[in-house]
DNA sequence: CTCCAGGCTTTAG
DNA sequence: CTAAAGCATGGA
């Protein structure tokens, strides 16, 4: 099945490459994209993006496709704030995607004082070790594990993957989601979503940010890392020390957009670090 | 060699 | 409440 959207405000390399999603790849004319246990290639033809899939209805909603990004690419110029105007520019096309909540959860325990390629390579290494055989267009991969399977394995298990010290981190957290059952967090909302999730071994106050952006589309969530805690001091001229502080200083500033303003940054502030 | 990466837990003050 | 040590790993 094949469709096609504006590549107006829709940027495969920029949506991908920044930081919020880790199981993609250089594939033909475009990109290979794997969800949970879907897949996608996607490509630019003249002014279009162009989806295959044998689930378009999930990638539409995947790539938030319904929402209006014009809206929010001048509401990003339209602050008092000269950084965040040229980051939109060089990120314009940049989307916050729907991601499978569970395996946000994962793979943004696993980021962690980690680097992005390394990440990425641990994911990897867990699918391909844990995840189901599948195929599109003639190219295999590998569904992300359930937290069912996760929770079995040990952590020796886990630093054998390649996760370090965060090995624990996930055999406990799945063991937890195992038996309390992933439907609870759905039941929830902002601030009592993110204490829940802090409640987990291995989320903090900046990983839970990213869970409840990225994994629940929670878009009032800025996550502060080290590059937006660069970019509020050289920036932003910002003076507090605490990235807890720093999220609340955006947060205020940005409101329900935090999430979307967060991302430019993030994309303009890193560009060049790595592939 | 040191420093750093989408930081968190634990401990000390 | 804040500050700081310790934590695996690999690339620059």
């Amino acid at each position: 099945m094949t469709f096609d959207f504006s590549s107006e405000f829709l940027d495969p390399a920029r949506t991908l490459e920044c930081g919020q999603v880790f199981r993609y790849e250089a594939f033909r004319e475009g990109y290979f994209v794997v969800s949970g246990d879907k897949a996608c290639y996607l490509f630019k033809r003249e002014d279009k993006v162009v989806f295959e899939s044998d689930f378009p209805d999930y990638f539409y909603r995947y790539f938030d496709l319904g929402e209006d990004y014009r809206k929010i690419y001048e509401k990003a110029l339209s602050f008092d704030a000269p950084f965040l105007s040229e980051a939109a520019r060089a990120g314009k096309g940049i989307r916050i995607l729907n991601q499978n909540a569970e395996e946000v959860i994962y793979s943004f325990i696993l980021s962690q004082n980690n680097n992005i390629p390394r990440i990425r390579k641990i994911i990897e290494n867990l699918c391909s070790a844990l995840g189901e055989r599948r195929s599109f267009m003639g190219k295999e991969y590998f569904s992300f594990p359930t937290t069912a399977i996760l929770a079995e394995r040990e952590k020796e298990f886990y630093r054998a993957m390649g996760a370090g010290y965060r090995d624990s981190f996930l055999t406990e957290t799945a063991r937890k989601i195992n038996d309390e059952g992933i439907s609870r967090l759905f039941s929830l909302k902002g601030k009592e979503l993110k204490e829940a999730l802090m409640s987990y071994r291995g989320i903090g106050e900046k990983v839970a940010n990213c869970i409840v952006l990225f994994g629940f589309h929670d878009t009032a969530s800025f996550p502060v890392d080290t590059w937006l805690e660069k970019a509020y001091k050289e920036d932003f001229k910002g003076k507090e020390r605490s990235r807890k502080k720093i999220a609340s200083y955006f947060e205020g500033l940005f409101k329900e957009y935090s999430g979307y303003m967060q991302q430019y940054l993030f994309f303009y502030k890193r560009k060049g670090a790595d592939v």
